[in-house]
DNA sequence: TTTAAATCCAACTATTTTACTCGGGATTTA
DNA sequence: TAAATCCCGAGTAAAATAGTTGGATTTAAA
């Protein structure tokens, strides 16, 4: 039940980019920096963010990436989602096309990883970048 | 955010044992031959079963497993963390020994994992192999 | 007492996924 | 024009996954 690193990382960076929330777009590298990600991979990563709108990306000397919307307007669970892919503990409760599997069991352990599925979606869709902002300032006081 | 068929087929197992619970011991073969899983998987599963002290096996011809305990009794969170270890979304929020990540800042995206592990032990924890023969009950009703 | 039905166990393996690295091209500012 | 930066596709080593295989042991029943 483990998160690849893809959305690891690619939280630590969405937040990263929400606390240089401003005017600036902010060089990857200097988010692979503080995160301690290689910023090799995390260029992979935030490529996929880029082509979920979720950051723009602004080319050539100065430039770097910026949240796409506000903070406020960005919740967790777009973030994974684009980058691990729908939420599904099994296959056959995948958010987008479940796969079929006829079980002679009428399928009760399906019932329980859609339970499994629904709690980790209520959780990442609840939490924005900007509620993350706050807990930043609060630890910080 | 995927469970490994581990998991996944050792529920499976566990859920047929518990509609077949009584005085006879269920051959694993057939657990296996209802459950759609290959045998020979099957084995090494409920072995980590048997050492959990999840089910109780009999050996010999007429042999096969029995749950250790009352279906009431065991949940399903149980059988998940003897079979895919400790709930950890990411290894920083491992239930049993996370692992330390000196990040510069200060962590919140830590404080989302741990949510999502505790939302995710809530379900499994709450879920004991009664309550899904009681469900199995309803659906062929 | 033999046979067949079972569990038990350890080692092997093919495939897929993961977590990267690398090289070069395109764009923009100073 | 040089430097900083994004963009893109291909390659790769290591680990995890999902099994398979072969044989030893135990026990009930014929």
């Amino acid at each position: 039940m483990r998160l690849s690193t893809r959305g690891h990382y690619g939280l630590k960076a969405m937040f990263d980019l929400a606390l240089n929330y401003g005017e600036h777009p902010i060089p990857l590298k200097s988010i692979a920096e503080r995160q301690g990600i290689s910023d090799n991979y995390l260029e992979q990563l935030i490529s996929v963010l880029r082509k979920a709108g979720l950051v723009k990306s602004v080319r050539g000397a100065q430039g770097g990436y910026i949240l796409a919307r506000e903070p406020e307007h960005i919740n967790v669970g777009e973030i994974i989602r684009s980058l691990e892919g729908p939420i599904a503990p099994v296959d056959c409760v995948s958010e987008v096309e479940p796969s079929e599997c006829d079980q002679s069991d009428f399928c009760i352990t399906r019932t329980v990883w859609a339970r499994v599925r629904d709690s980790i979606a209520e959780v990442l869709d609840s939490i924005s970048l900007a509620d993350m902002c706050r807990d930043a300032e609060k630890v910080k006081v």
